[in-house]
DNA sequence: CACTAAACGAGACGGTACGTCTCGTCTTGTG
DNA sequence: CACAAGACGAGACGTACCGTCTCGTTTAGTG
């Protein structure tokens, strides 16, 4: 006999706490963000929270999931790989705009903080983002010089690409400009085509 | 009649204090890093840190500002323009690896949770920072160039040099290798022969 | 429906709680009975004492609730009524000397600084121990006299009765001696006899 | 050589403290009278009130000693000795309305709660005032009967004068009545006549 | 249609750290 | 050298959340 009885974990549950947990980080910030106080404003018993989560970092790396893979995909090719490129890093930037990249400032920033904390992000999150960073930025390279750039290269030209970006706003707190976008862009497209970084 | 009387504050305190707080970062880390910890640690009443400091953020960014300046200073011109960028760059991945950086990590990390102590770092240690960072690019690209980059290219520059690093270590987790300093470091120098990203 | 939902307040907390308070006073003395002291002590947090009890004088009249009234009480007739009365006294006397009765001592001391306390403590113990003396008083006299006194009168028996006990121990700060409990007995027997003053 | 150099102890600094002490007691009780307080309003430093007085409680002591003493003299005859003997209960019943009684009654209940603070309480100003109430009782007795009680009835017809007015006030919170001290003072002579108590 | 059995709300509990308050001592410069 | 000013170590205050642990109630299958 396979199957339980009893209630199922209920979705309106899990949905209540992503959504309770993803207003307060904007509203009140990540110490403001407590599982006592999504408990309450989720409507919710602590117990509840506690046996579906380790820990508000989990509930927020769950909210994360559910909103940021998409708003961080690479999308099909709409232009000149340049234009891609370009319009794809602004989406990026854009993103740390939105509530979804508040929580995943905040869950960077704390992984600076709490080793356990980066290890999940990273085998999590982090480490399917570069890979779709990484499968974007071939196809980028693919569509502009026809061939498929080495494995050592493709890391090195994702890092010239997007360092400079999250330099901008995770050290230097502003928003990134067009101008340092563009040139991210343009540089890499120039030294994947020359073939020699 | 200018001074006052009474006792003054006291100097061996204020260093036992940074040290504590020093000691439990690396020891404890952020959240482990508790005021009560630093005042037992240190042999200081409580009182006393709340008197000189509103919070531990305040503590370390005081900590760092005793420890990291020098650390991060660039230095005077040893071998080529390269080589020097490339030695700086080397100096300052090393840095993160140092207690000093630590906090400085941890800082970088706050900041992503916490308005407040963002405005504080940046106000203070990251303008600083900042400043010595251009100036001590643009003594290299004149002596590479022979002549000054225009403010805005010199910015942008910078973050070309700089975001690569720290996007591999605060967003990747990963020690930044060799081969991503010294593209960095090659590619500033070529864009600013260029006179034109 | 009636009954909540959840874990019941625990009478093993509660108990232990008082025990702590009571030992420690007796130890401590008033001062040094602290919250602090009596969480750790009973073994409880201190979240879990603020939740039942406003402050240590609230423990302290839990206590001395638990503790007082029976020993305070007035026993049914074993004598004469002048034997019963002076039995009642040497009780009354001897009750300030045991643990319990340092906590009414105490009790009473902090009621001469404290305002709110004085009224908690005359507005509980106090009145329902005044009635208890009242009406224990009121059966010496009926059997005494055959009558029951005036209700004016029997006030100002008590005040006779307990008045000079009160002054010793808690102005003179001396044990009361069996010859003032003696003339106080006799005294008040003789005057309410008299029915005069 | 007899007297030293350097400046005396100042007088005002004296009275400053004792008026502040006086003052904060009445407005802000005995736990809001502080040391710091005392000082902060007697515009003084600290260490000047550590210099000359052992803690608060001495300072009230020392502002009881001011005060008292005149308020709780037996005064010379002015009619009949029961007249004068009304008269004088009065007057103590009268006394603990006024500041310097607030500050009798805050010392009187402290003392149930620091045995140190009993001691000297018990050592100056009560003993004192137990004699000089012993005395004033004599000479009331002496006119009344035209001879000296024994020492052992003395005490007696004292506590049986004094005790029924200190119940009232210290534990009962009331003010004395008019009835209460009447019949204290009329027994107090009846039995001094008896020579029997 | 009972009869499980788990999910859920509520919230008591032992802890830890918070930031504040006052204590009594010690230090410094002024009159 | 008394004094004002005030830094300092000490430690209790009352509060906020933590994560764990009962409780009764509700909700599904299972037999």
């Amino acid at each position: 006999m396979v199957s339980r009885t009893g209630p199922r974990r209920s979705e309106s549950v899990r949905l209540a706490v992503l959504n309770a947990a993803d207003d307060l980080l904007v509203e009140q910030g990540f110490a403001g963000t407590t599982i006592e106080g999504i408990a309450t404003r989720a409507g919710v018993a602590k117990q509840t929270i506690y046996r579906w989560w380790k820990s508000k970092v989990d509930i927020l790396l769950d909210a994360l999931a559910e909103d940021a893979r998409e708003a961080l995909a690479w999308r099909e090719p709409a232009g000149t790989p340049a234009e891609d490129l370009v319009t794809h890093l602004h989406r990026v930037a854009g993103f740390f705009e939105e509530p979804a990249g508040q929580v995943l400032r905040a869950l960077l920033g704390h992984a600076q903080l709490d080793k356990d904390a980066a290890a999940s992000l990273r085998a999590g999150f982090l480490r399917e983002q570069r890979e779709r960073d990484l499968e974007g930025l071939r196809g980028i390279v693919r569509r502009h010089t026809g061939s498929d750039p080495e494995e050592a290269t493709l890391v090195r030209l994702a890092d010239l690409l997007l360092g400079p970006l999250h330099y901008r706003v995770l050290v230097l707190g502003e928003q990134a400009d067009t101008a340092v976008l563009d040139t991210s862009a343009r540089l890499v497209l120039e030294l994947a085509a020359r073939q020699d970084p």
